[in-house]
DNA sequence: GGAAGTGCGGTACC
DNA sequence: ACGGGTACCGCACTTCC
């Protein structure tokens, strides 16, 4: 038979001593189709220099003979092939070695001892990414397939009287069709319970939430008109509800959000304790979890998303959110709030709050499943640039990203795959000194007019690409071709790489110039899919030195690190020089950028100077205008009298304001600072000097000793990193924790901690003595947010006008200020 | 018992 | 383990007189 399919999640099967894959998907009517396909293993034996044909041919002999019997399995090699190939760049003769079961090809790479061979790769690489590679049936694109329909039949053990799928097909063969629409079947899942440890307490309800279909599922029995709730008779009925409804809607996806970590195990922790089984995987199969500390649960053809990882990997840098709960990023993707409801013990709710939480429980899913659509495009792209499976791409770090996408992209180099690094290479790397990082220059403070920035193009990857630097093209610290070879000095020694282009920074290359194609074809063409690619190859493209630098990855090069970063302190210091040099006044750089005095030169002339820049850099390395501003305003460190890095606040000429490092930036800054801090900032940069801002300092300061601030202003949060325990140093935020955890409020590890700070008696000087939570009695500390909140965040900045205003903001009585 | 120095801890920049 | 070096700054803690 013939059917349209699209891949959603590879899976594999043992029949008879052989491997075959199990591809799940669906057909363009919607049908849940699976594939079953045969699939070669393979591991490759790098053979040594200069081994005699006839060595060679013996032993391919041996190896053929190889046969395991292990762990109830029996596993041979099928053949052996001799073939061209490459690695780390280098030639070299290598035998193709395939076996029956890809589970042993770790211990028969362990059974190739032999004197010819040099290396042993390609044991390593998992199932799917294997078949896909080999195969090339590739994650959510369409096919057009062909096959032989199995319906009651006895083939492969009958495995198709067990799947639940609408067609079982052995594949023959197929062909990529025009792409079409594609949208996934999608259920979002959440549950509640009255403890928050897992296991530790009950599920109360779980929320199912698909395109129409709404459920909260319930053992607490109260009386309610909310349709969408359902009774069981206890939470074991409850977990069987749960499975049975996902097994009836069958979706592609069920989505969580922090699921790996908390719904999932949870509903595992009470299944095992029940005794209930939850036959979620397409085999009926349960879920399995795996993972140490960063722990998962994958469910066999159902493809299970944890939103929360996708949105920390893939768009958490860019998000203005406080927070990743759920709660702010749907108000930013969806400007959707999730119901406010303070959860409390369960025993101490009644009736009508039970209602309320029902709606709560019911909102977390609507909100999930929302965000997993807005999501989506960029989840489908990522899926298909890297070409790994769904349940991967949600879940893996942006290293592992571009890892994956490496491993399917050698085979156009005739590359053999690195191997992963043993356990000894990961410690000894993991404690290596740290690299030399980036050049900040020290700011000279003031205040300035007309102010230019140019910024270096993906500085990291253009310098990999043009100085050709990979772990394959580093040739040493003195090599025999020094002619051939870009160099650096480094704290570590000067390092060498041939200029003879390697398949990383080719690749690499490719990478970024469909970077810069998907990038036009987004500006040509907006859309949802468009930009998702986009940014899909702009976030590869811009880890790549990160990946190189992570100690857990295959083709990991701390000298390739060190090199890159050192081009990156040259490149900007020697155009800090340029610049200077033609006359300018340089006034801060960071990294990538430099911001500097027009000198009363015209825009052009200031494009003529970036022009003329260009012409001088190598390779692909480019540096663009960042843009021109009317005003910037750089100030001193609080502790001395030196330029603050890291700290600028600029005004373009359309009065949009680029404010960087300042408080009103920082989340552990009170509302009141950082709204004062920012109107400053605004009024000094708009109209080029202080004297309203001064006004407008004068009448906050007066409202905050007349107490007229709204307590919520005055509120300060701070993240709490580690376990209450583990705090070495009780600062503020700890103490406020450490409240909550005694009123019985859920104190989480990673949870924003919320207080004020409140007048009080004791004789204490400290701060965390006067700490009190929201919703404790008390009145603002006058003196605090005077002197440690407003004081602090604008002092500096009236300090450029050569103004002293702790003279302004009175009652700073206690403090005491060295400098002065 | 207070000043000065140290380091913990959180957050931001690129 | 899933990016990591540079930087700022408040606050508690330590040390010293």
């Amino acid at each position: 038979m013939k059917t349209s399919f699209i891949p959603l999640d590879y899976d594999s099967f043992d029949f008879e001593g052989r491997n075959y894959s199990l591809i799940i998907g669906r057909d363009d009517k919607g049908k849940k189709v699976c594939l079953i396909d045969s699939c070669e293993n393979h591991l490759w034996a790098i053979l040594k220099e200069k081994i005699s044909e006839s060595s060679i041919k013996k032993l391919i002999e041996k190896i053929s003979k190889i046969e395991l019997n292990e762990k109830g399995r029996k596993t041979r090699v099928e053949k052996v092939e001799l073939k061209e190939k490459r690695f780390l760049g280098e030639k070299v003769k290598a035998l193709k070695i395939y076996a029956t079961n890809y589970k042993d090809l770790h211990s028969i790479a362990d059974r190739l001892d032999f004197k010819e061979i040099k290396k042993r790769r390609g044991y390593d690489i998992g199932f799917a990414t294997k078949y896909i590679i080999e195969k090339k049936l590739e994650p959510l694109k369409w096919y057009e397939v062909q096959g032989e329909m199995l319906n009651m039949s006895s083939e492969f053990g009958g495995i198709d009287n067990i799947l639940k799928s609408d067609f079982v097909i052995k594949l023959n063969s197929f062909k990529e069709s025009e792409i079409k629409d594609y949208l996934p079947k999608t259920l979002a899942y959440d549950i509640e319970t009255d403890e928050i440890k897992i296991g530790e307490g009950e599920i109360l309800m779980i929320s199912l939430v698909g395109n129409d279909f709404q459920k909260v599922i319930t053992w607490k029995k109260t009386p309610t008109k909310k349709k969408y709730v359902e009774f069981v008779k206890n939470e074991k009925e409850l977990l069987k509800k749960f499975s049975e409804y996902i097994n009836q809607i069958s979706p592609d996806i069920l989505v969580g959000y922090f699921s790996d970590g908390f719904d999932m195990p949870y509903i595992k922790s009470r299944a095992d304790k029940f005794r209930v089984k939850l036959p979620l995987g397409i085999d009926g199969s349960q879920p399995k979890a795996s993972g140490g500390v960063n722990q998962s649960t994958r469910i066999k053809g159902l493809v299970h998303v944890d939103l929360l990882k996708f949105i920390r990997t893939t768009y958490a840098q860019y998000m203005q959110s406080e927070t990743l709960s759920l709660n702010d990023v749907a108000k930013e993707f969806l400007g959707d709030t999730k119901k406010n409801f303070k959860i409390e013990h369960s025993s101490k709710i009644d009736h009508k709050k039970m209602d309320d939480y029902f709606e709560y429980n019911l909102q977390d899913s609507i909100l999930t499943y929302n965000l997993l659509e807005k999501f989506w495009p960029d989840m489908l792209e990522f899926s298909r640039v890297i070409k790994e499976p769904l349940y991967e791409v949600s879940r893996n770090g942006l290293s592992k990203q571009v890892e994956s996408y490496i491993l399917h992209n050698l085979e156009k180099y005739n590359e053999i795959p690195e191997k992963r690094p043993t356990r000894e290479e990961l410690t000894s790397r993991r404690v290596r000194e740290k690299v030399e990082g980036a050049f900040v220059l020290e700011p000279k403070p003031g205040l300035y007019e007309n102010v230019a920035m140019f910024d270096f193009t993906s500085m990291h990857t253009s310098i990999i690409i043009s100085m050709n630097i990979s772990k394959a093209t580093f040739i040493g610290e003195n090599p025999k071709d020094k002619k051939n070879s870009n160099s650096i000095k480094t704290r570590m020694g000067e390092f060498y790489f041939t200029k003879e282009p390697g398949f990383f920074p080719l690749m690499i290359k490719e990478l970024f110039e469909k970077r810069r194609k998907f990038k036009a074809e987004y500006k040509k063409n907006p859309n949802k899919i468009t930009k998702a690619r986009s940014n899909a190859f702009k976030l590869l493209s811009a880890s790549i030195h990160g990946y190189i630098g992570f100690f857990g990855a295959r083709y990991f090069s701390l000298e390739s690190s060190s090199a890159i970063l050192a081009f990156v302190r040259k490149f900007n210091q020697d155009t800090i020089e340029t610049i200077k040099k033609k006359g300018f006044n340089v006034i801060y750089g960071d990294t990538d950028s430099i911001a500097f005095e027009m000198n009363g030169k015209t825009k052009s002339q200031i494009k003529d100077l970036l022009k003329d820049l260009n012409n001088n850099l190598p390779g692909i390395m480019e540096l663009e205008l960042e843009g021109f501003f009317k005003r910037g305003i750089w100030v001193t460190t609080r502790s001395g009298t030196a330029g603050a890095k890291k700290k600028y606040a600029m005004i373009s000429e359309d009065e949009e304001l680029k404010i960087r490092g300042f408080e009103t930036v920082r989340r552990d800054w009170c509302n009141l600072a950082r709204e004062v801090q920012d109107k400053i900032l605004r009024l000094i940069l708009k109209e080029g000097n202080e004297k309203s801002a001064l006004e407008y300092l004068k009448r906050i300061v007066k409202k905050i000793k007349n107490r007229e601030v709204k307590l919520e202003e005055l509120i300060i949060k701070t993240q709490l990193k580690k376990p209450l325990s583990e705090y070495k140093a009780i600062s503020p935020h700890v103490v406020a924790a450490k409240k909550m955890r005694e009123q019985e409020i859920p104190v989480t590890q990673g949870g924003l901690i919320e207080y004020y700070i409140a007048e009080s008696e004791s004789k204490s000087k400290l701060v965390r003595d006067k700490v009190k939570l929201l919703d404790e009695k008390g009145e603002y500390n006058i003196d605090y947010y005077l002197n440690k909140q407003i004081l602090p965040a604008v002092e500096n900045i009236f300090q450029i006008f050569k103004i002293d205003v702790s003279e302004i903001i009175e009652g700073k009585k206690q403090t005491t200020l060295g400098d002065f």
